[in-house]
DNA sequence: GATATACAAATTGTATACAATATTTATGGA
DNA sequence: TCCATAAATATTGTATACAATTTGTATATC
């Protein structure tokens, strides 16, 4: 009978909520949910929580869960915050990095790239949350990752607009996002703190004009 | 029968864990707990994922929860991260805050100063916390808040030998400490942001410096 | 006596039944 | 028709029973 994996389920919840499968604000009805994920709602209950404190949804009393919403002023934090997180994280993973970590690293940006040639918006959103992510790991301090996680939730849901745009530029910037993350795993593997600080600050303005121009093509 | 008052169970586990009363690394037996707070294990157990997304306790799958190790290590990114969070967020925070945040802000201050008065080195530590968290609502910032969440975790376990050291300068340092909160409610009433952030890096030097000395008396 | 294996006890994980709360629909009066 | 109220329905919250895993103990073998 026990055969849940948890973690598999988180996984697959929380790549559903970066890639906007499950929309921001969305309500998830704990029913539905079980028979998508054939659990009962016992575990699913708990791995809702564990969801919550993530940041990735919300709950309320006697009303349920739903998918942490983005609203205006929540971009605008989010633009207040990622570059001083982002940077100190880098600092800390390039003191820190190891030659395994960087393999690790190298892992996650081996897949965004497969993501990027077969032109998976999907897997790109996903391998690209992974690798921030994963140096988060590195950087290996539990006070600063937390942070780091829900910036990269609305990082993913923000940046959608960046990968998925269908301007002229749009090639271009994700070969430039590409070749900054090789950029920044040679400054990791070198050590290189001051280094890699540049190349996250450089990745964020990329990411953040497009973002910003995604967005004003909304209004 | 339902009568559970889950925000009270979690501040009442959460205080527990802030005052050492639970102290790092202890298992928590479901059962007992069940017993202790006379609820049934399945809403103890989200309690504890909810717990465990704070960042108060871990879980390990089938080996259960216990509370949040501390360190040689973790107290070394305590301190490299501290100074940090709490100046980015008493700048946030003298930003926005509104009259009605000074009077929350306020009360938990005078709470604090009750309990420094009547010698509660529980209430203090409590009331401590409460006050510094309260600033990180002000602060308005949810991206940063879970890291301060969790710095203010074992800023209070860390700083037990501060509030309950027997030496000659404690009276002094406790006082300092309640003054400072004083002069930092004022500078966020008067949206003071430069001066919140000094009066913080002050409050910190002072904690800091006690706190290292408390330590170093250990080995 | 030390180690490995098998059994027993304790603890964690899951499913289901039922209670409490929220939401929707139906009903009655003005 | 409109609103307020009340029943019906749906959804969330809790307790309990049982399954699976881990931990502890005893026995056998070398």
């Amino acid at each position: 009978m026990k055969k849940i994996d948890k973690n598999d389920i988180l996984d697959q919840l929380r790549r559903r909520i970066i890639t906007m499968d499950l929309t921001p604000g969305e309500p998830l009805d704990e029913t539905l949910l079980c028979q998508e994920l054939n659990i009962s709602r016992t575990p699913l209950r708990e791995i809702l929580r564990l969801l919550s404190g993530e940041g990735y949804i919300r709950i309320m009393e006697n009303r349920g869960a739903f998918v942490s919403p983005m609203d205006y002023h929540s971009m605008r934090n989010f633009f207040q915050t990622a570059p001083m997180i982002y940077a100190a994280i880098s600092r800390l993973a390039a003191e820190r990095a190891l030659p395994a970590d960087i393999d690790r690293l190298a892992d996650d940006q081996n897949r965004f790239r497969d993501a990027m040639e077969s032109q998976s918006v999907n897997g790109m959103i996903y391998y690209n949350d992974r690798f921030h992510h994963n140096i988060g790991v590195i950087a290996y301090n539990e006070f600063l990752q937390p942070s780091l996680q829900r910036l990269l939730i609305d990082h993913a849901r923000i940046g959608m607009t960046f990968w998925n745009s269908h301007d002229e530029t749009r090639l271009d910037r994700i070969r430039q996002a590409c070749a900054d993350h090789d950029r920044l795993i040679e400054a990791l593997a070198a050590n290189a703190a001051d280094s890699a600080v540049e190349i996250t600050i450089e990745h964020w303005q990329l990411s953040k004009w497009q973002t910003l121009r995604g967005l004003g093509d909304l209004s």
